[in-house]
DNA sequence: GTCTATAGAAGGATAGAC
DNA sequence: GTCTATCCTTCTATAGAC
């Protein structure tokens, strides 16, 4: 009896694993059950013990990297600090979970994208509706005092997390344009040096903002 | 004799914009010949017959869909304005553009990133490689003046692509915090409002930015 | 050029032995 | 709980008639 599918057996808990990677890498369409077996070091039949089909085995593992990466999200923006800190403690923590978990973007997008009924479940076991009104609520003077309406939140909360994801979601197509981007030093680089960046430039935007 | 693999024939573009369809709304993994073939309102064997394998139909598109991305944003880009303007027409035509092919960013980023190699043959052929030294070189009195040294452009163009791109690649992801933009025409506005958001945000950031 | 029929391979899933 | 063997469906691709 464990979290979301994934109980303590060690044979369940290596599929799982295996089973995230692959997904994560390969797309549930792109996907073998066989090249999931085999990371894994069990057999094909083991897989389906344990949890029944490819449909349900990719459910447990999306659900687990989709609660990973709106958890950390949610735990930044949940911080007891003034939203101009919260700015720059989002894109320097976020920045660092991105980057140990680099393809986590563009599976989720894509998978969500393809299949929106998939997140269903999710949306009312987390609620994360009210996220906007609460963090606009929190620090409603302070906003304020940059001009930012509670309409206008949606747009800078788009704003502020593309400035982190976009990046790890786009990188192969950045790399089009910038082919120093494919080196993985340069891109980190590039990374570590858009904390500052992005934060400064919302910032800067936000405090010169007309009323 | 035609541009990338489209001639004249008729059948052959029924089945090219079939399939244009079908892997934009899918990805090649998720893709079937026999849907596509059904959508052209061909049998299964004609896709053969002039496309050869499902790969190099899907490679046809693909290379039609990207070229069709990237000359949308080259073309704007290279409008003689200011840099300032830029931004605004920018924010603009893109988000225009984006509106009426709203799934082409997911399917390209998505695409791009499980097989990287794809895009290879496009580097060469399409010479976007120089293209931040480019608009650098065309502005940099302007760019200078708003403290964006040469090497802040990769941080600066990526942020505005994505204020534009983000958005509708990560709809589905957004409608999970806000089940608002689930609704066709709320994101429509959603996006409408975001041309001048975006443009005033990026406009008010540089102008007071600390050189 | 276009179709029907089918080959051939791959992939998900299950039966049954241990 | 784990394995081997195999079933069955799906999918790409081709053969061959018209």
């Amino acid at each position: 009896m464990a979290k979301a599918g994934v109980t303590d057996s060690q044979t369940r808990l290596k599929i799982f694993r295996a089973a995230s990677d692959i997904f994560e890498e390969k797309g549930y369409e792109g996907a073998r059950m066989q090249e999931i077996a085999d990371k894994a070091g069990i057999n094909k039949a083991l897989l389906h013990y344990y949890f029944r089909s490819k449909d349900q085995l990719f459910m447990a593992v999306f659900q687990v990297l989709l609660k990973k990466m709106f958890e950390k999200i949610m735990t930044i923006f949940a911080a007891d600090i003034t939203f101009k800190e919260k700015i720059r403690l989002f894109l320097g923590q976020h920045i660092d979970f991105l980057s140990k978990n680099p393809k986590l973007p563009i599976f989720l997008l894509n998978e969500i994208s393809k299949n929106p009924s998939i997140a269903t479940g999710l949306k009312e076991t987390l609620q994360y509706g009210e996220m906007r009104d609460l963090l606009y609520m929190k620090h409603a003077k302070e906003l304020r005092g940059y001009g930012i309406k509670k309409s206008d939140m949606p747009q800078l909360m788009v704003t502020v997390v593309s400035m982190s994801v976009f990046p790890y979601a786009a990188r192969e197509m950045i790399a089009i344009m910038m082919p120093q981007m494919l080196d993985n030093k340069r891109f980190k680089t590039f990374m570590e040096e858009r904390k500052e960046f992005a934060s400064d430039f919302i910032l800067n935007s936000l405090k010169h903002r007309k009323k």
